[in-house]
DNA sequence: TTAAAGTTGTTACATTATAACATTATTGTG
DNA sequence: CACAATAATGTTATAATGTAACAACTTTAA
């Protein structure tokens, strides 16, 4: 809870049981093992999983993996002004890296632009192996 | 097996169904919009759908869209040399169109190579509103 | 203080996807 | 052709993921 300390004194108590248990996390975790994770610590329905998540990745302390149907707390030193641009999922081991890049964005921007495309929001979730996973 | 793509002549009836489905809509469907359509051929159970949804994107014809939970058919002229990258899809009309461009593949290669990251499957959805929308 | 906004708890339901098993069809090979 | 191997189908049941809707309570700010 380092990076965000500024922030999560500002969350709501299911916000931050929700934004802990993603923290304490080795990877992703979907809705429900959340959910099964904060039993003890009175969840009792789904919505109350999805509710904090909605509001943390509003706040952009956890990102969505569409791929995956789950969420991972950012990693990403100083939330406020990177873009977390894509993802590195290691389908062995689990883990996920983000990837900012300037000129991957750039690239992307041509091509919308290009099309006259108005972006609102991307999805880049690049699946595979880590280096920790293909070397051993 | 076949390698792939226009020779629908080799799909099973199923396969065929499914794919004429997402062949003849304006978008993305999902598994049970198929289902629904494909009633009144005799479809019964998602299984049939999903089924033959598996072998029409093991074969290219089709792809998933993760960010929509739905698929597609390919609407790429010539099926076998290309590598679709990425998908725009409009968030008002529905419509998707595929991207391949080589600069960008050539980005994300280098951003994985860098992190020792051997690359099985890219999902990249970019979401917003096309040119035909935005422009009425 | 009090209205607005945000948060919570809860029940019910909707949507998306797979497991498992039995059967039929197609294909390749001797 | 025979017949084994593979692919495809039909079906029931269930798992996994996600929302709607309503009632209550808490915090914030004028």
């Amino acid at each position: 809870m380092n990076e965000h300390a500024h922030i999560s004194a500002n969350l709501s108590k299911n916000q931050l049981l929700v934004m802990d248990a993603l923290t304490n996390s080795d990877g992703p975790l979907s809705a429900y093992a959340i959910l099964d994770q904060l039993c003890d610590q009175g969840f009792r329905a789904p919505q109350q999983v999805y509710r904090a998540l909605k509001k943390l990745v509003d706040f952009n302390m956890v990102h969505r993996l569409e791929s995956l149907n789950a969420f991972v707390a950012c990693r990403h030193p100083g939330c406020e002004d990177h873009e977390t641009l894509a993802f590195m999922i290691c389908e062995n081991c689990g883990q996920v890296s983000e990837i900012t890049d300037n000129l991957l964005s750039k690239r992307l921007q041509h091509l919308t632009g290009a099309a006259h495309f108005v972006l609102n929001k991307m999805t880049i979730e690049l699946r595979g192996i880590c280096i920790n996973c293909h070397t051993t």
